[in-house]
RNA sequence: GGUCCAUUAGCUCAACUGGAUAGAGCAGCUGCCUUCUAAGCAGCAGGUUUCAGGUUCGAGUCCUGAAUGGAUCACCA
């Protein structure tokens, strides 16, 4: 493919040593700021050891010669180090033919990695929130990139189908219950299923006051309230297949699998394996073992088995409870090994989980180190912000979380209330207009949560957070429907979107600077699997609809009276629109033709 | 207390990894629908980049220290 930036440093390469009589050596080129001038910038600072002369000096001598030889330089300007070069619009042209002959512009080919990504990773006693919005939208997003990158991904999430927080919803369903089912409550199966560990909480917490008011210190009443230790005592019998236990434990699960699915079909994301702790736990223990016989964890008087970190700046911590049930660390352990085991090619994974638990996985990996496990080096904690509320953080507990069933809801309704306003929605069928507020409501979500840098926290504000205009997903998602209805037209009018000929075209600024946009597509993907940061995605599509509109305020289409010219303007069109639709596709976000 | 993360315009975020006069969006103010979709475009206004030092041609970016906010250091997950 034919990129101006490598050309352009060629011929830099060759005119500076054409003047200073010696090679520059690195070369790279930065874009040329908005308020002077030119398309790309050289900084002459690094290179003034090799040129013998001032900044200004060697950047005019530079800029002269590579305007007499090279046939990308229509000019130059230096403003005191920086040497500005204007690009030939001949070039642009070139560009805008080559990727116009390459669909797929910006997407590399396979390139022979596999990596696992895993996200959403839920608990299966809590219906999906606003924290697993981000979450999902995050880790389903870097997948999307990784794969645009020439990447094998394989997507995966690991549920948290075991433990005693299960046994808290179990035992609550057992004690309150009455046999409720989702069909005859009229719910969800995971919001059923969540409604019975809150009522757990709660009697939980008025046993721990009633021992507490009967002379019993807080700690103690916390340990020797009724209802955990029969929920303790369930989860022993849970590790031993007690067949009651595991019959419940099963059918509720199920309840709260279709609750999930069907949330997880409105986010639109999905997964190519499932992992379940209650069928990893046991190779983690295992596992937990043979480091014993080791000698690189060690056993205390009450059995319990611990692994000391001090030497790496880090805590000792527990793998193993005196009892002998596995914590979180050994299930992660475990699946972490069974992973490597079921896809034996992939280089390593990524984890999408929340900040809170950075101390966790470096505790993890290293420990992976220690047991011998080579991979563990290529391991990834995506970490990532909270969102929080304007009220503060979100509390399962406290009632305070966002439910993501019920935020999906309103963003289709906000959309919808939208639409109307402007009234747009003439010539959309029902269904049409339907799956218009689908695609608006979760663009506007989707791009919200994903173009701000991953580790940042985010203020979620119900009332504020969504907007449709600026910086916005339906801002970008209008841009295309803009642009389709443009491409319709020029079909409708005959004009060939195959090759602009006549390379001596005169372009406007705005033509220039939206091509040397859409040749960028290539690199920011790149560098967005680098960084594992869909934002770098978001800010360039944003920046690249932005151009596109400024184009179209600025130039007529079909009243350009120069056939090329207008040739020019809807090929640009289409690739514009192009990097959109593929763009938005990485973050995971449908464009619609119109609205 | 130890460790890790964050701090840029009133608000939400950028800044191409050390480059020029720190940029966008929202909110506010001015204009632009008789030409291809005004969910748009053009313009005005808004900054001691939390603070104090240091490194160098050059620092929002790197180093040291401090402040503020958050996370974590559990036989919770």
């Amino acid at each position: 493919m034919f990129t101006i930036v490598d050309n352009l440093i060629a011929d830099i390469d060759r005119a500076f040593t054409a003047v200073f009589g010696q090679p520059a050596g690195e070369i790279s080129l930065q874009p040329t700021r908005k308020e002077f001038p030119g398309h790309y910038t050289l900084v002459m600072f690094p290179y003034l050891r090799l040129t013998k002369s001032k900044p200004e000096e060697s950047g005019q001598l530079l800029g002269e010669k590579l305007q007499a030889d090279s046939t990308l330089v229509k000019g130059y300007n230096v403003v005191k180090g920086f040497l500005n070069l204007e690009v030939a619009d001949s070039a642009w042209v070139q560009v805008l033919n080559d990727l116009n002959t390459h669909p797929d512009f910006g997407f590399k080919p396979a390139s022979g990695v596999e990596m696992m990504v895993e996200f959403s990773s839920p608990n299966t006693n809590k219906p999906l929130h606003l924290g697993h919005l981000r979450n999902n939208f995050l880790g389903y997003s870097v997948a999307k990139i990784l794969e645009a990158n020439g990447t094998r991904v394989h997507k995966v999430q690991i549920i948290n189908d075991r433990g005693i927080h299960i046994c808290k919803s179990m035992l609550a369903w057992q004690k309150f219950g009455n046999g409720e089912t989702p069909e005859q409550a009229g719910i969800k199966g995971d919001k059923l299923v969540g409604n019975y560990y809150v009522k757990f909480d709660q009697e939980y917490k008025q046993q721990i006051a009633g021992l507490v008011a009967s002379g019993m210190p807080r700690e103690e009443a916390e340990k020797e309230a009724p209802i955990i230790k029969e929920a303790q005592a369930m989860l022993l019998k849970w590790e031993e297949k007690d067949p009651e236990i595991y019959t419940l434990w099963q059918q509720m699960n199920q309840w709260v699998y279709d609750g999930f699915a069907a949330t997880y079909q409105t986010m639109g994301v999905s997964f190519d394996k499932l992992y379940y702790e209650s069928e990893t736990y046991l190779l983690g223990k295992d596992e937990v073992q043979k480091g014993v016989d080791e000698g690189i964890f060690y056993r205390q008087e009450d059995g319990s088995v611990w692994v000391d970190l001090t030497a790496e700046g880090l805590d000792r911590k527990l793998l193993l409870r005196a009892d002998g049930t596995s914590v979180y660390m050994t299930q992660d352990i475990g699946t972490a090994i069974q992973r490597f085991r079921d896809f034996p090619k992939i280089h390593g994974q990524i984890y999408t989980v929340g900040n809170e638990q950075d101390y966790h996985f470096k505790v993890l990996f290293l420990i992976l180190k220690k047991l011998g496990y080579a991979w563990a080096a290529h391991c990834y904690h995506l970490s990532y912000g909270m969102v929080d509320l304007p009220s503060g953080k979100m509390k399962s507990r406290e009632g305070t979380v966002v439910d993501a069933d019920d935020l999906m809801q309103e963003m289709f309704a906000t959309a919808e209330e939208h639409t109307r306003a402007l009234g747009k929605i003439e010539g959309f069928t029902g269904e049409e207009a339907g799956r218009l507020y689908k695609t608006l409501g979760l663009g506007a979500l989707k791009y919200f949560l994903l173009r701000v840098d991953p580790r940042k926290r985010i203020l979620f504000d119900p009332q504020e957070s969504i907007q449709f205009q600026g910086n916005t997903g339906p801002f970008i998602q209008y841009t295309h429907a803009r642009i389709v209805s443009i491409l319709t037209r020029a079909e409708e009018l005959g004009v060939a979107v195959d090759k602009v000929q006549d390379t001596d075209l005169q372009l406007a600024e705005t033509e220039r600077e939206g091509v040397k946009l859409l040749a960028e597509f290539g690199h920011k993907i790149t560098e967005a699997a680098q960084e594992y940061s869909p934002a770098i995605i978001a800010q360039y599509v944003f920046e690249v609809a932005k151009e596109y509109n400024r184009f179209y305020a600025e130039l007529p289409i079909f009243n350009e009276p120069n056939p090329e010219n207008l040739k020019f303007r809807v090929i640009y069109s289409k690739l514009v629109a192009s990097v959109i639709k593929r763009g938005m596709s990485l973050l995971g976000i449908e464009v619609p033709d119109q609205m």
